[in-house]
DNA sequence: AAATTAAGTGTAAAAACAACATTAATAAGT
DNA sequence: ACTTATTAATGTTGTTTTTACACTTAATTT
C-alpha cells in the first residue's frame, strides 16, 4: 500500500484572517504589527501556518486566537492566493478567512495586549505581501454577503437602534441608503425583535430598540434570501 | 536576511478541476479513470499537483492538459479542501477550479485518448475522495454565476439557436424557464448576434441562429450585471 | 389538401421598487 | 410655562420589473 506520492513538491500553506469590526465610527479591520522577519514591524492581517494534523478551519481559528485571544469567531473561507513571490523567504500559499465581529463585546483590551488593532478600512495602513488584495477582496465578498444573508448579529451590540442597523448597511455597501425603505425590507425580513425599550443617546425622542430573533436569523443563514437595498 | 520558515509544515497542495460542458443531452462533466493508487482505475475529477515553481492558476491549466489534451482553458478557483485524511495516502489539501467548455469543439477523439469521459450531471459515477462534494460545490457556483455574468459562450456551438441557449440555462439552473420571457430577458442583455440563417434541424419552420457578440459579451463578463430568470 | 411540428410573438395583471415630507416625542433654553 | 430644537417614526404614489399566459406562422409530411 502507497504511503507516499514521493515525486511530488510540498509547500508552506498559511491562514490569513479578514476580521471586520463595526462601531459608531464605521467598519474597521483588524491588523497586527508582525512580531517576525521579514517585514517585522510592518501591518499586516493576521496570519499563520497551517499545521500537518489541522484542517484550514481549524488553523484559522487558532491562528486568530494566537494574535487576539478572540475566540468562538466563525469564519468564512475565501481565496488561496499562490502567486510565487507572495512571500519572499519562502513559497507560500496563504488561503484568506474572513469574519465579522462586535468590537464591544471582544474587548478592546483582550485585543490591545495582544498588539493587535482597529482600523476604519479607509485609513488602514499599507499591508505586508498582497494583503491589501486579500482585504478589498474580502470587502467585495462580505458586499455580497450582505445581498444574501443577514448581517449584523455579529457586528452590533445586543440591542441597538434601527439607525445603527441602517449605518452598519450603509458602511458594508458604502453607499447612502433611504431610511424608509430599509426599514421596510429589513422588516419583512422578520428578523427582529422590537423592545418596549428606548434608547435615550441619540436624541430627545428616544429611538426604540430591536434584537435579532436568532431562530429566525439562523433560519435565514441557512436559507439565502434576494435583499436588494 | 531569513531564507525558511524552518518551523513550519509543509503539505502536499493539489488541484481538482470541475470541468463542465454542454451538449443535446444536457448538463455534463468531465471525468478521469485515475492511473495510480490510490483508487486507481475509479472515475475522478482531473487533479494533479502542485509544482514548487507554479502558481494554482496555472497548475490547473497544466494538469487539465496533461489528462485531457485540453488547452487555452479559462478556469476559476473555487475553494480549498482541507480534511485531514481527505486523501489516505498522505496530506493533501486540495484546491479546485472549475470551467465551462464546449464539448463538440473540443474533440471528443482527444479528450478519449486521454481516458477522460463526459458524464451526464445526473449520472455521474461515484467519486473518490471528496470530489462529489467539489462537484456540487462547483454546480452551486455555476448557478450563481448564471446571475451575473453571461454564459454560452464556452458551452455552446458558435452558432446556435434560442433553444439551445435556453435548454442551456435550464440544465444550469435546474429548471423550467418560459420561454417568452427568457427570450426578453436574454434580449435585453445585448449579446447577441441575431444571423439570417435558420437552423433546420430542429422543426419545419426552422430556427433563426445567433452567434454571440464577442465585444459585448465581454464587457458583461467584466462588468457584472443581474439577471433574474 | 390536411395534419403535424416547433418557432415566433405581445399583453395585462401583479409585484417590487424608488422617491418623497410630515408629524411625534422629548429635552433644553428662555 | 412656553418655545425651540432635535431626531424618530411613519405611508403613499407613480414607475419599473416581473410573471403568467395562448395563438399564429412557416414549412414538411401524409
Amino acid at each position: 500500500m502507497l504511503n507516499s506520492y514521493s515525486s511530488a513538491d510540498k509547500v508552506l500553506l498559511a491562514v490569513d484572517c479578514i476580521i471586520f469590526g463595526f462601531d459608531h465610527e464605521g467598519l474597521k479591520i483588524l491588523l497586527i504589527k508582525r512580531d517576525f522577519e521579514p517585514e517585522k514591524g510592518k501591518w499586516s492581517l493576521i496570519g499563520g501556518f497551517l499545521k500537518r494534523d489541522e484542517v484550514l478551519d481549524n488553523a484559522a481559528i487558532r491562528i486568530l486566537n494566537t494574535y487576539t485571544g478572540l475566540n468562538d469567531i466563525y469564519m468564512e473561507q475565501l481565496y488561496a492566493y499562490s502567486e510565487i513571490d507572495r512571500d519572499p523567504v519562502e513559497r507560500t500559499i496563504s488561503v484568506s478567512y474572513y469574519a465579522l465581529i462586535n468590537i464591544e463585546n471582544h474587548n478592546a483590551e483582550l485585543i490591545k495586549n495582544y498588539h493587535a488593532q482597529w482600523f476604519s478600512i479607509a485609513e488602514a495602513p499599507h499591508l505586508i505581501f498582497d494583503h491589501n488584495e486579500m482585504v478589498q477582496n474580502a470587502i467585495k465578498r462580505l458586499r455580497y454577503r450582505t445581498s444574501i444573508k443577514p448581517i449584523g448579529f455579529e457586528l452590533l451590540p445586543e440591542k441597538f437602534t434601527m439607525r445603527q442597523l441602517l449605518e452598519l448597511y450603509e458602511a458594508i455597501l458604502s453607499k447612502e441608503l433611504d431610511k424608509r425603505n430599509f426599514i421596510s425590507k429589513i422588516n419583512s425580513l422578520e428578523i427582529l425583535n422590537k423592545l418596549e425599550e428606548k434608547d435615550m443617546q441619540s436624541s430627545r425622542k428616544g429611538s426604540y430598540l430591536y434584537t435579532f430573533n436568532k431562530e429566525k436569523y439562523e433560519e435565514k443563514l441557512l436559507n439565502d434570501f434576494v435583499l436588494n437595498l
